[in-house]
DNA sequence: CAAATAGTGTCTCTAAGACAATATCAC
DNA sequence: GTGATATTGTCTTAGAGACACTATTTG
């Protein structure tokens, strides 16, 4: 038999096949206007997620996901996800993981591929995108609890979701959490989410993703910002400046009329 | 229409669905026996690889993997099969990433998960398995060639396989890599083993993945070869001590009739 | 000037890399 | 003693963190 041969023969539905969606989760820092021009905002790492409009799960909030095409990759998949929500394109997608525990979704046998991606502040605002889902930003807490679990908080003006999750293993830059409480988050995206934030964590910390959610030009305060608001960590701004020294250069250019002493703008070298 | 008329009346068949396997690459660390006893053993970076026994690509050397069941996670199916191929359970899979190219499969539309894994040293002898399938070990070199694309090579006794790839991307501890000579590797597998090879160094690097290449029990400089071979970096004993202190626990115990100086016997903290 | 943020200089401590020296076995 | 590997000490340099200080704008 010729491989030409076999591969008429070859019935591909034959096999036990899953659906395969790509999940994404889009990240970014919304900005809320402080009392007075000259006050620095207020900042928040926030998270697209969209209300389920149909069965199963109907009116939970999810991530924003669908099932990949034959002639796509998945992280082509992902891309266009995120650029129908949002009409960004990102520049680039982290992959977090795969959930294909049998069982995670009530239709049957449904695997994700999970993608984290970061939206830049300024096209914050264009939520809901050409899709017809509804589509909100939640502001993003995760915090280890007292016992030794970890609580993941999703707060906008309407809504509050709190669900609760305990750390099975952390290795290889990725960490598996067990859901103890979905907080009425659909499926296991309460698992997914936590752990992509993680990943975006880990990533800021080193500063390989901090530049994705500032526009071309910006301030080292604002770059400084990000990471402190993504990591939750901060730092002094003597030590942050001389660290990313290398990974910046300054434009000619200021800000202006901020009331205080203007700052010069960089762009990522 | 309550959420469970929608589940029965959900029908998946009606949707795409595409082939998935997780694919695995397997590594260890060969020992070859020197002159005299008293000397180092040479050591190699060695992958398992399969050769296809049916179409398509028939007699072509490929990573073992295996299609996903309905009843198990992507990550139990890649331990799954390196418990075929190896006959041991590895204590951890790293995730390397997806491939879901359209075409990468002449079969039709198959998507592949990719898993790394270390066997320890004392076991890799067992080649085979339980599998009927000819298995063998790789030893595996990754070096820059003189234009900037990068040259795989895998060899043993028999075969010498060398491809050729170009970097796509390199961004989150994920290496992109573009196929420019497979090299006789199956599909896209000279790829697969590449990347999977950049994540291990890249982990081997921070002391993460050494560990699982060594028996419970070892000596410091076994460990330091094994980083060593890993990433094909040499470091001063001094240096590598002083920094895994704080990883291990020395037993009490040392190694014996070497023929020189014996080496406290280490577990890993 | 006050308020606010931008930006620099430098001290200390730790960690990394290089190098030198000593220790202990088999024969 | 010789040959081999094991193990420790320490010098230098680079980087992280902490802190104090200066600079520049608006009102």
């Amino acid at each position: 038999m010729t491989e030409q041969e076999y591969l008429q023969a070859y019935d591909i539905t034959a096999y036990d096949r899953p659906s395969l969606t790509a999940d994404i989760a889009i990240f970014a820092i919304r900005r809320f206007e402080p009392d007075s021009y000259r006050h620095e905002p207020r900042r928040a790492l926030s998270l697209l997620l969209v209300r389920r409009g149909g069965h199963p799960y109907k009116d939970h909030w999810a991530l924003p996901g669908g099932f990949v095409k034959p002639t796509e990759t998945l992280e082509a998949c992902a891309m266009r996800e995120v650029e129908e929500e949002t009409g960004v394109t990102p520049s680039a997608l982290m992959l977090v993981g795969d959930y294909s525990r049998p069982g995670r979704d009530p239709r049957g046998w449904i695997i994700s591929q999970l993608f984290a991606s970061v939206i830049p502040d300024e096209n914050v605002p264009a939520v809901g995108g050409d899709d017809a889902a509804e589509a909100e930003w939640f502001s993003v807490r995760f915090d280890k609890a007292a016992d030794e679990s970890f609580v993941l908080r999703l707060e906008n003006e309407q809504t509050l979701i709190s669900a609760k999750l305990r750390v099975l293993q952390s290795r290889f830059g990725r960490t598996s959490l067990e859901i103890l409480d979905c907080g009425g988050l659909a499926f296991d995206h309460a698992a997914m989410i936590a752990e992509a934030l993680c990943a975006l964590r880990e990533k800021a910390r080193d500063f390989e993703i901090i530049f994705d959610f500032l526009p071309k030009r910006f301030t080292l305060t604002e770059l400084q910002r990000v990471q402190e608001t993504v990591t939750d960590i901060s730092v002094l701004p003597a030590n942050f400046r001389r660290k990313i020294a290398d990974l910046v250069v300054p434009t000619g250019e200021t800000t202006e009329g901020v009331g205080h002493r203007p700052a010069t703008l960089y762009e990522r070298k």
